[in-house]
RNA sequence: CGGGGCGUAGCGCAGCCUGGUAAGCGCGCCUGCUUCGGGAGCAGGAGGUCGGUGGUUCAAAUCCACUCGCCCCGACCA
């Protein structure tokens, strides 16, 4: 379809709407915050929900899948679950021609219901640990929606796991962090800081939320992922125990984690062009797409015939696709494919026939080349490799050449709007001061990273904190984020 | 919830102030012919109770009242 994208300079959120709007990735549903996901969106949910899978099934986990509704006393057995999540319930008061007895709660996240399961499931350390995952959607009754980033209901994953020990509880958590970062990275070819979240940025429920975050190329922060380690909280709410092997009662200790189709999102904002969507080659749905060439019938007839063969013969190996549409211009789908984000597009015409090649086109780049028709699937797998690697490269560059260290509050205020990015600073301040910070420079700390690789500070151990002046190792990155 | 904007063909819009042969444009869609290496051209064609309700009037897309919905910017969040 034709279809105007406003250049990310002009205005960068209606280019974001346009980008998804032009690739048919999702369309505004009748209801106010809901989303239609189309098909090419889905297809691309589902190499990532495959991807994630896969890793979930080899850290242990199985599938499962719990209710929707959830009656409102769950929510409530968890004081702090509770207060974080009953402004954005919807809920059920009616069924069947009747008000119900007790209201039922759309699942905003399942903690409740599972763990209300757990109390019967979990005896004895011989059950333990278990490790549980479900995909699903959700409703958060938001405020404010955009596409993919924020809407009402969306798709996610929630893992849930129980634990006989604290250590092991927050090894999962860390472990189901680390799943993250490996395919946010290698995946979407997204570079994240993982880390911590502050008290004021924890999860409802939670002793400990970590974190990865990613830097969009407006220079805001995405939250991608998060991990949470429960502690008790929810088995004392529920009162799930287990005797260990000396016969010790004890509550068990959870995680939750989840993933959801914000990761949509954050491809788009963190890949994607002027042009439209840029997809890594490892989630892309079609890798290559061939588009044939053709004037006369004759060569039409031609040039079909061996673009047939090159689709089988690349089949073998990867996602291809032949745009064999008689009635656009080989123009018009060029730009079509773009939109679209596909990877790699196969230009094959009568030239390229006598000749015994064809054209190749990375999207990333806009580089053409010229390839043997021979050995051609090799070509393309390597072409998508560095594909991947440069969108990674990129996105990298990016952030390093907007993460700043800032060494008082005055700096930071300066530089928040204007260049903005991520800075690095000390940080020993209180939730007051962060509420503050936040009021202030409307910025928030994005979280505690783990590791300094990455930041200007990494070469000192110790500084003082932004806001209070006292002398701390505790480092932070604020940003302003979505 | 506060501030701003908008509802007219599938999409994007003009027309409204100054009521009356203005239901109009671009894109898309359908048919035919010519085209096809960066969004093809020409010709013909289909498609709209002007968001809804009520009012003013001989006459309402146009004026008035009410109402519904959506988008954008701020307070919450994956």
């Amino acid at each position: 379809m034709d279809y105007k994208i406003t250049p990310r300079a002009e205005d960068y959120s209606r280019w974001y709407n346009d980008v998804i709007m032009a690739a048919q990735l999702a369309d505004y549903a009748p209801v106010k915050g809901c989303m239609v996901i189309r098909p090419n969106g889905f297809a691309l949910w589902e190499n990532m929900q495959r991807a994630l899978d896969d890793m979930f099934k080899a850290t242990g986990h199985q599938n499962a899948y719990f209710p929707l509704l959830i009656p409102e006393s769950f929510l409530k057995k968890e004081a702090e679950h509770v207060e974080g999540f009953a402004p954005e319930c919807a809920m059920v008061t009616h069924g069947g021609g009747k008000k119900l007895e007790e209201p039922l709660v759309i699942r905003p996240t399942s903690e409740t219901i599972i763990w209300s399961m757990y109390k019967n499931w979990i005896m004895s350390y011989r059950d333990l640990p278990l490790l549980i995952n479900q995909w699903c959607n959700v409703i958060r009754w938001e405020m404010r929606t955009r596409l993919f980033l924020r809407t009402t209901e969306f798709l996610w994953q929630e893992g849930h796991t129980a634990h006989a020990t604290a250590e092991e509880a927050e090894a999962e958590a860390r472990r189901m962090l680390g799943v993250y970062t490996t395919f946010a990275e290698d995946w979407m070819a997204m570079p994240v800081i993982a880390g911590v979240k502050t008290e004021k940025e924890k999860f409802a429920g939670a002793v400990r939320t970590y974190t990865i975050e990613a830097m969009m190329q407006d220079k805001r922060a995405l939250q991608a992922g998060t991990s949470h380690n429960l502690g008790q909280n929810f088995a004392r709410a529920f009162d799930v125990t287990f005797l260990d092997d000396k016969g010790t009662r004890d509550f068990v200790w959870a995680t939750s984690w989840g993933v959801s189709t914000r990761l949509i999102g954050a491809l788009i904002m963190t890949h994607s062009d002027d042009r439209g969507f840029v997809l890594p080659p490892k989630l892309a749905p079609t890798q290559v797409v061939i588009v044939p060439i053709y004037r006369k019938e004759a060569e039409r007839t031609a040039v079909l015939k061996a673009a047939a063969r090159l689709r089988v013969e690349l089949k073998e190996r990867l996602r291809v696709h032949l745009d064999d549409r008689d009635q656009y211009t080989p123009g018009y789908k060029f730009h079509d494919w773009e939109q679209k984000g596909v990877p790699l597009r196969l230009e094959l015409g009568p030239r390229d026939l006598q000749n015994e090649q064809v054209v190749l086109v990375r999207r990333d780049t806009g580089a053409k080349q010229t390839a043997p028709q021979a050995g051609l699937a090799d070509a393309c797998a390597a072409l998508l490799d560095d594909i991947q690697q440069a969108l990674y490269d990129r996105a990298l560059t990016l952030r390093r050449e907007n993460s700043f260290t800032v060494s008082s509050y005055d700096e930071l205020k300066a530089r928040i709007d204007e260049p903005g990015g991520f800075f690095w600073a000390y940080w020993n301040g209180a939730t007051e001061d962060e509420v503050r910070l936040q009021e202030e420079t409307k910025a928030t700390i994005r979280c505690l990273p783990f590791e300094a690789d990455e930041s200007p500070l990494k070469d000192s151990l110790e500084g003082t904190c932004l806001l209070t002046g006292a002398p701390t190792s505790q480092r932070v990155v604020i940003a302003k984020g979505y």
